[in-house]
DNA sequence: CATCGATGTTGAG
DNA sequence: TCAACCTCGATGG
């Protein structure tokens, strides 16, 4: 479900509420007890996010290592930060705040779930998963924690929050070489490296490739955190033919296509919306942003007509997924 | 209520 | 190249 942007609020949230404070970890599921008994007890020193991996930072010196994949999914509940304050580049945190609902009062059995649409614009009020809300309401809701419900992994707990974990695509404790193996691993992201060095290193990694750029933007270890939403969006506000391999491209394309990610990402951790239409007029964009469904230039707009010329939206399957391009404006 | 598909990655073949 | 992973919102009957 997330790109890099959702990551990074995750992070922020335990970097809030977690980092300084000591954290039972267990597995109500069962399939991690063990992984959760090597953190259990101790206090979360460090909270980054990498792409759309996050790391988890223990005194005892292991850290939890979780990418959500594709199902994979944080829900929040008790003492946490509700609004969309921005998150510095280095992970550390923006200093206002407030705070979200405490021990649920009756009534709101609203745990945070963080994936991109969860918050609406600023200020607007959180929404929130239904069918577990209304379990909540039904099951115990005086009480905190929460009852875990359904197959939660990982759950973190300290005496104000709580965080459980469903779903991963990975989960694991890992030493510190571990993690900064599976950092080398991947491409620059501009959250956490804002510096030229990063784009030079982008630049340099795709002007090299004979690959498409279409999948040079999807290969984690080229840059890390873009996902399928945001590849196509970056590659139609560029007004990129998806297929032209890297190698080809002007330079100065490839550092303004860094470019954009690095503002895409930025707005997307403000806001927690995959916010990509910036160029719009205010009815067309209030149009847009209307539906769910139609809130992109490209994204999932398959014959649909082309937000700028009005050519049908093509999709083709590429490296197994999906990409949407407009044939004219992307020629 | 059943089925499908998804903002992802891994590993088998 | 494709299934598996494992979850849930959207869709269709």
């Amino acid at each position: 479900m997330p790109e890099g942007h959702s990551v990074h609020r995750i992070a922020r949230q335990f970097a809030l509420h977690f980092v300084g404070h000591p954290v039972a970890a267990s597995s109500p599921q069962g399939r991690f007890a063990a992984g959760a008994a090597q953190i259990d007890g101790q206090v979360m020193t460090q909270a980054i996010a990498v792409g759309k991996q996050m790391f988890l930072e223990f005194d005892n010196g292991l850290w939890l290592r979780v990418h959500l994949g594709i199902y994979g999914a944080w829900d929040f509940s008790g003492d946490i930060t509700a609004d969309a304050t921005i998150a510095s580049s280095n992970g550390r945190m923006g200093q206002t705040n407030q705070k979200g609902t405490v021990v649920p009062p009756a009534g709101s059995g609203r745990a945070a779930h963080e994936f991109e649409d969860s918050l609406s614009s600023i200020g607007a009020p959180r929404r929130t998963r239904l069918r577990m809300a209304e379990q909540e309401v039904e099951g115990t809701l005086e009480s905190f924690p929460p009852p875990p419900i359904g197959a939660v992994r990982v759950r973190l707990l300290t005496d104000a929050t709580c965080a459980d974990l469903r779903g991963p695509t990975a989960c694991d404790i890992l030493h510190p070489e571990e993690v900064q193996a599976v950092i080398d691993k991947l491409g620059p992201d501009p959250l956490l490296d804002p510096g030229k060095a990063a784009e030079d290193r982008f630049t340099a990694t795709v002007l090299k490739k004979p690959t498409p750029i279409c999948l040079l933007l999807m290969d984690q270890s080229v840059v890390a955190g873009i996902g399928n939403v945001y590849r196509a969006e970056l590659l139609f506000r560029a007004r990129l033919n998806p297929h032209t391999p890297g190698r080809d491209l002007p330079e100065a394309t490839v550092r303004a296509l860094w470019k954009d990610w690095a503002k895409l990402l930025t707005i997307g951790v403000e806001t927690g919306q995959m916010m990509t239409m910036d160029g719009l007029s205010k009815e067309a964009y209030d149009g847009a942003m209307a539906s769910r469904a139609d809130r992109h230039w490209v994204y999932h707009r398959t014959g649909e007509p082309c937000r700028v010329c009005g050519t049908p939206i093509v999709m083709e399957e590429i490296g197994g997924r999906k990409l949407y391009y407009c044939p004219k404006d992307q020629a």
